[in-house]
RNA sequence: GGACGGGUGGGUGAGUGGCUAAAACCAGCAGACUGUAAAUCUGCCGCUCCUUGCGGGCUACGAAGGUUCGAAUCCUUCCCCGUCCA
């Protein structure tokens, strides 16, 4: 085997928190090289969910195509592995058709199962994990990890004992695979081949983002969100399934169905989001290989350097 | 004017003589995270000093006095707030 397919294609990344300006830099960049977005965010692949996880309207895409949005619908559970089987195939089509991919990167679990793999693990068993969350509720989140102790103490010391969402994984793991979890991480993960990675990371100045952040809440309430919230429950998906619970779709729930007021709703979810964009930052942190950009993805200065990166990625 | 109830750390709010720099929760800050990740979890959270120790000093529970070996907790006066009666 071998071709041109072997050789390696360069890969744009934009990361960064929510509302520094991903998108808007992705398409600045995607049009300037002829490229395409792909969105590596987990809540944009939820179909009908489109204000309040910031999907970019075609109108404004300036028709630049964008990919793994709207995969799913809302009572589907999707995740991180899935992701990635959908994105190497996005990834190698847009190769074949040797277009730059610009992947626009919000949620760090996902680029990182993306570029790096995940390990041969088991995929979800809802009814193992039912189960599990059982005995949870029954007997504390104490008891599971005593349990997991016993039977992958490596695993047990380092989850913490009141991770029930982890410890269960952790079970699962060790269950379904009959090796103990750090076995199966250990048997190693399959980074994504064939690709050559630029990866720039947009840090405004805290306070500006948090600001921007709080405007941008206003704006997306004054746009629609709760007309989009009150379609959503009328068409009867099930009022628990996982997109209800991202930021903002939980409290406009809550708002209307009388708990909080409209004004309570937007304070508390200016305030989780402020809280979410904190952890992105913790975690992009910890990204290998990232040139740091100080500012939004809109900032003229920003795009510039951008620009040079992307053209010195791939030269 | 009278009768009660109450004033606690950024917020809510426990605490009725020592175990209290003061529960718990929230906010804030920092962090972890290989299949729910916009999720989940962890640490710190009055000020200050150092030989970083279950270490020392200082300040703190409306204000000022007092009782006590010892007070957020008891007493007195005063100032606020709420409810009710006039």
């Amino acid at each position: 085997m071998s071709g041109p397919s072997l050789e390696l294609a360069p890969l744009i990344v934009v990361l960064g928190p929510t509302a520094s300006g991903k998108s808007a830099l992705g398409i600045e960049l995607a049009r300037r090289f002829d490229a395409e977005v792909v969105v590596c965010d987990s809540t944009q692949v939820y179909r009908h969910f489109d204000i309040g996880t910031a999907k970019i309207p075609a109108s404004e895409q300036h028709g630049v195509p964008h990919h793994l949005t709207d995969l799913v619908e809302p009572d589907e559970v999707f995740t991180a592995g899935e992701y990635r089987r959908r994105a190497i195939a996005v990834l190698d089509d847009l190769k074949r058709r040797r277009k730059l991919p610009v992947l626009t990167a919000g949620t760090g679990l996902y680029l990182r199962a993306l570029l790096e793999g995940l390990a041969d693990a088991p995929e979800r068993s809802e009814e193992l994990r039912s189960r599990l969350r059982a005995i949870t509720e029954r007997r504390g989140p104490e008891y599971l990890h005593h349990l997991l102790a016993r039977i992958d103490p490596e695993a047990a010391k380092k989850v913490a004992v009141r991770d029930a969402q982890k410890v269960i994984r952790a079970v699962e793991i060790r269950t379904l695979a009959r090796q103990t979890v750090g076995e199966v991480h250990r048997s190693g993960r399959e980074a994504l081949q064939g690709f050559r990675v630029t990866k720039i990371g947009l840090l405004p100045n805290r306070k500006a983002l948090y600001a921007h952040i709080e405007a941008r809440t206003r704006d997306m309430v004054a746009s629609g969100w709760l007309a989009e919230v009150r379609a959503l429950v009328a068409r009867g998906s099930s009022p628990d399934a996982k997109p209800f619970q991202f930021i903002g779709y939980r409290e406009l729930k809550d708002h209307l169905e009388g708990k909080i007021s409209l004004e309570e709703a937007v304070r508390s979810i200016q305030q989780a989001t402020r809280q979410f964009a904190k952890r992105q930052i913790t975690w992009f942190r910890r990204e290998p290989d990232v040139h740091w950009l100080e500012g939004f993805g809109a900032d003229a200065k920003v795009i510039d350097r951008a620009v040079e990166i992307v053209a010195n990625g791939t030269r």
